[in-house]
DNA sequence: AACATTTTCAACCGCAGGAGT
DNA sequence: GACTCCTGCGGTTGAAAATGT
């Protein structure tokens, strides 16, 4: 018999016990358990000792993407968003690099956020997501909002650092190269860009406060802080945001979201409404 | 309330590359 | 070099949840 039918065979035999499909709370308290006293990795020895009937691909990916004790939940913060536009810009679908840069954001969660949100906008406005066009959409309208956004929200957290402590992010002459950003100046209250695109979206409908449980990832106790006083408080312990003109790309700081005492998220909000959309297309046809 | 449609995201699949034999 | 096994990546799928009618 050859190799191939063996192994054909092989997995005919297999496929009578694997289980697919959901994970029950079984199996992930049996899986976190066998890595808790055995250590990730070895993914298909794994999968035979520990009992599951599953493959060791599908342990390893329900670990990573799901039981992992870091793995934040929750929508992803608006800085978050834009790190992934401007990492996106640079690196195209390349995930899983991505994730690298989001603490706790895995790169299924990534790939699921650009087709679900950012493909859908261009989707709306009949653009390729992969086109300059949209590029060019992305870089005019979305991040500037994204940038009003944090800035926003900063303004109404009283426990915030100063507005003006996103200068050195936001000024950074490097940030959001790819993105052509650095014609936009971020570090008075309101620039000019801004004040352009204000006039075409109405940007009422991001006024959120939200509440965060942030688990200090470096032993400090657990706080409520507002979503970007806990960014802030993250670059107060030195991550900078990204450098994008070179290669010296540090990751945002990992940050620790409790799952149980996510209120509200400041992302809940849609992207663009369809008024935002209606605007742009007025503006800017593409169809 | 009931049904239809859309959106979200966990999980699967195939493929590629590296390590070991 | 050829083969197998394992791991990781990116694309895709489909069930569940959310939203609309």
């Amino acid at each position: 018999m050859s190799n191939i039918m063996k192994k054909r065979c092989n997995e005919n035999e297999e496929s009578t016990e694997q289980r697919k499909g959901p994970w029950t709370l079984e199996e992930d308290t049996l899986l976190t358990n066998y890595i808790a006293h055995n250590g990730e990795g070895r993914w298909n020895l794994l999968a035979k000792s520990s009992g599951l009937k599953r493959k060791g691909k599908s342990c390893r990916l329900r670990w990573l993407n799901y039981l992992k004790p870091d793995i934040k939940r929750g929508n992803l913060t608006p800085q978050e968003q834009l790190l992934i536009l401007e990492l996106h810009c640079k690196w195209g679908n390349r995930w899983s690099k991505i994730a690298q840069y989001l603490p706790g954001r895995t790169d299924n969660e990534i790939k699921n956020y650009w087709r679900t949100r950012v493909q859908k906008q261009a989707r709306q406005l009949n653009i390729d997501s992969s086109s300059h066009q949209f590029l060019e959409v992305v870089r005019s309208f979305w991040v500037p909002r994204l940038i009003h956004k944090i800035k926003d929200n900063t303004n109404t957290n009283t426990r915030a650092p100063p507005t003006d402590s996103l200068g050195p992010v936001l000024q950074d002459n490097n940030f959001s190269h790819n993105l052509g950003l650095n014609n936009i100046d971020c570090s008075t209250s309101m620039s000019q860009d801004l004040a352009k695109i204000s006039q075409l979206m109405d940007l009422s409908d991001l006024e959120t406060t939200s509440s965060v449980c942030l688990e200090g990832s470096r032993g400090s106790s657990n706080q409520y802080v507002n979503e970007d006083s806990r960014y802030f408080h993250c670059l107060e312990e030195e991550y900078i945001f990204p450098t994008m003109g070179n290669s010296d790309i540090l990751p945002l700081q990992d940050c620790h979201v409790a799952d149980s005492t996510y209120e509200e998220d400041v992302t809940q909000d849609p992207m663009w409404n369809m008024d935002d959309i209606w605007h742009f297309e007025e503006y800017a046809p593409f169809n």
